[in-house]
DNA sequence: TGACTCATGTCAGCATTCTGACATAGCTTG
DNA sequence: CAAGCTATGTCAGAATGCTGACATGAGTCA
């Protein structure tokens, strides 16, 4: 029933795992920011824009690994809710750049704490070596699985 | 603004390169399964069900990192369409016994193929050392995250 | 046995994300 | 310069998954 051919052994398959492990991830996320209101595409959002002002909402959309569509509806929220600010007509083309306010900076701190604690869990019992070695070796399932995507 | 302790440096941080590969895996996925009109959850469902038969709703649910709600709909599609039978009454407790058709065994088939080559593609540039090692460090994030969830 | 706890299946409503579509701006190329 | 291609922002509708809630069956324990 394993490995006959006729199937993916799911106890075995790297592909399910990964999966296993980014879920595991994302609850343990969701756990620590739904306290503060957030979930983690919203979390994902505000740490991008801290790390990288003016980031359009298309920037935005590829960083958090949702659609522009998705991101777009995001920022709508957020600025309306005065988390962040965007220019009412681009400064050129179509792009908006969008900045954190203050009250958006502040949100994100208590989040970057609760996230920190969860991503320290994660690699608890990892030396310095397998935390190179995840780091590679994840980099490298990233770029194969975007190669020719036919 | 790299490490400065007021952020987690997303370019570096293993939480987000996970999500990274989850994400470049769901939507390698996807694309192959779609023409099969099918989506990660359904290929995961049939999948379980093939290795595993007479999984519960519940047991599949875990087993494809969603809620047993969300599996109960899918399932009642899946009966409704054929492709997979419960008892009308549950033999023993609640638990219904699920089991996939020949209908749902030759759709399975197909996607079976299909996602075996994608996992292959994410694999093409690792070594046999480097399989081991991402098995052990997934598994080991996996069991760290789940430990304690206070 | 009876109370308690836990797991299960299921319904309903809501949140989130997606696909499809459109207009428009910038770049490239003949 | 004009045409074509790509990227962007946005709206609308559909698909997908989640939380909350309820009834019920099984196991535990005093």
């Amino acid at each position: 029933m394993s490995q006959d051919g006729a199937g993916i052994d799911l106890d075995t398959s790297l592909g399910y795992l990964l999966k296993e492990a980014s879920s595991a991830l994302r609850v343990a996320m969701e756990e620590v920011l739904r306290p503060l209101g957030m979930n983690v595409t919203h979390y994902s959002c505000l740490e991008l824009l801290a790390q990288r002002p003016g980031l359009s909402n298309s920037d935005l959309a590829r960083g958090a690994f949702v659609t522009r569509q998705t991101m777009n509806v995001l920022l709508q929220a957020l600025e309306r809710d005065g988390y962040v600010t965007r220019p009412a007509a681009a400064p050129v083309g179509k792009v908006l750049p969008t900045r954190l306010t203050p009250r958006g900076r502040r949100s994100l701190e208590k989040a970057t704490v609760a996230v920190r604690s969860v991503e320290v869990r994660m690699l608890a019992d990892m030396t310095d070596a397998e935390r190179s070695a995840a780091s590679r070796i994840l980099r490298s399932m990233i770029r194969s699985l975007r190669a020719d995507d036919a």
